[in-house]
DNA sequence: TCCTCCCTCCCCCATTCGGGATAAGCCTGT
DNA sequence: ACAGGCTTATCCCGAATGGGGGAGGGAGGA
């Protein structure tokens, strides 16, 4: 398998290079921009081309439809960071065999090379939803709600927990609200249950880290 | 030299990491986001952080002012591909020791971790003029800190901290650390004057907002 | 209508927390 | 040798918290 690295980072394309050549996969040239990539495509015809998406002079996405204008048909992988559907889906109808992402081990990259010149499409297994919504005419929007322990809580113990992870205790929270502190303990005991957590620190923390109560913070 | 990689891009970390080890260089663990990376660096005390500027749940900046903060003097460098002055002048101001692109290549990049470890401050030389005219500009101040509110606190106080912020009890954390909890109450006092706050929810929620105390949430 | 859920309030209790003072041991820098 | 900071520990006390129970009123659905 004879493989060109199409990059504009030097250090990502050089390491590649490596990690390939390990597995037995030839690398037989590599390329720092779009242009030099597609020339060298042209010269050296190589069985695939691994392309950057977002690349100097020109664009992977560009690489891709000028060789298939020249009416060169090797196999050509979008290798990048982009999962934006967009990307995804230009790149699919231009006529790549593959599109991962650099966020992948390097054993499946193999693997996914082994079967792109097997003639299969590979797609990065975290972008088959977005595929899937391409597919259905992506009117479906099938809420991505992920069931998270708030959805629990009544609205009053929402407001509660709000100001809780604000540092109030349960006294200033019923002066805020006009109604006792007992009435206050009772909904923060039922927050706790609901959240599966012992302490109103948690609590607070766990709202806060899923910026749940947007409070302004006067952070740097 | 026993060095640390934190990427968000499994493939090139892992090509890194290949590339590094073929010279000589010893590669002691590598992680994929930001928070992985503060918490193996805390734990390997590895000789140099090589860091990602870009990266889920922290950047490489925040695990960079983080290490700082919890008092650790390893070398750290950003390897990143952003060239922005910005970028470049805060991790500088927070104590890195050098910033290098992407873009550049693997033996530069061997050499330049050589020169580090001997204690040298490396920029890319792409930088070079953003660097002169920061200087220019702003006369070189002395005031890298920006004065957090944590900078008071003691390594045990920032530990016992972090603890709380993780909603332990004050009996649980001095089981924890191997101490008394009226100890730990003691610490807490402190934290609590030193951050000027009046309960350990203000304390904890200070804490998560700036991204201080890296535990591995199940967050989105 | 009955039933459930939400919000409100009350009682009890043990534990924890926040704040005060005090001090010994250790290390560092003067 | 000394001062100062950090960590450790002790004591006390009032307030807040966490957990248990019971109870009434109102809104909404079966």
């Amino acid at each position: 398998m004879r493989v060109l690295l199409v990059d504009d980072h030097t250090l990502f394309r050089s390491g590649l290079e490596t990690l390939l050549e390990r597995h037995g996969i030839e690398v037989i040239g590599t390329a720092g921009n779009g242009r030099e990539g597609f020339m060298m495509a042209r010269e050296l015809l190589p069985d695939v081309v691994l392309l950057d998406m977002r690349m100097p002079e020109m664009s992977g996405l560009e690489v891709l439809s000028g060789l298939r204008t020249v009416g060169l048909k090797m196999f050509i992988v979008m290798l990048t960071t982009s999962n934006e559907e967009k990307d995804l889906v230009e790149t699919l109808r231009n006529g790549a065999s593959g599109y991962l992402l650099k966020d992948m081990e390097p054993s499946e990259l193999v693997t996914a090379l082994r079967d792109i010149v097997a003639g299969k499409t590979v797609v990065a297994p975290e972008l088959t939803p977005v595929l899937a919504r391409v597919v259905q005419g992506d009117t479906v929007e099938e809420e991505p709600h992920e069931s998270t322990p708030f959805d629990e809580l009544t609205p009053r113990e929402l407001e509660i927990l709000c100001l809780l992870a604000e540092g109030q205790s349960n006294k200033v929270i019923a002066r805020n609200l006009g109604i006792s502190d007992g009435t206050v303990k009772l909904h923060v005991k039922a927050i706790l249950r609901k959240l599966d957590v012992h302490s109103r620190v948690e609590a607070a923390v766990m709202a806060v880290e899923r910026n749940f109560c947007h409070k302004e913070s006067s952070g740097s």
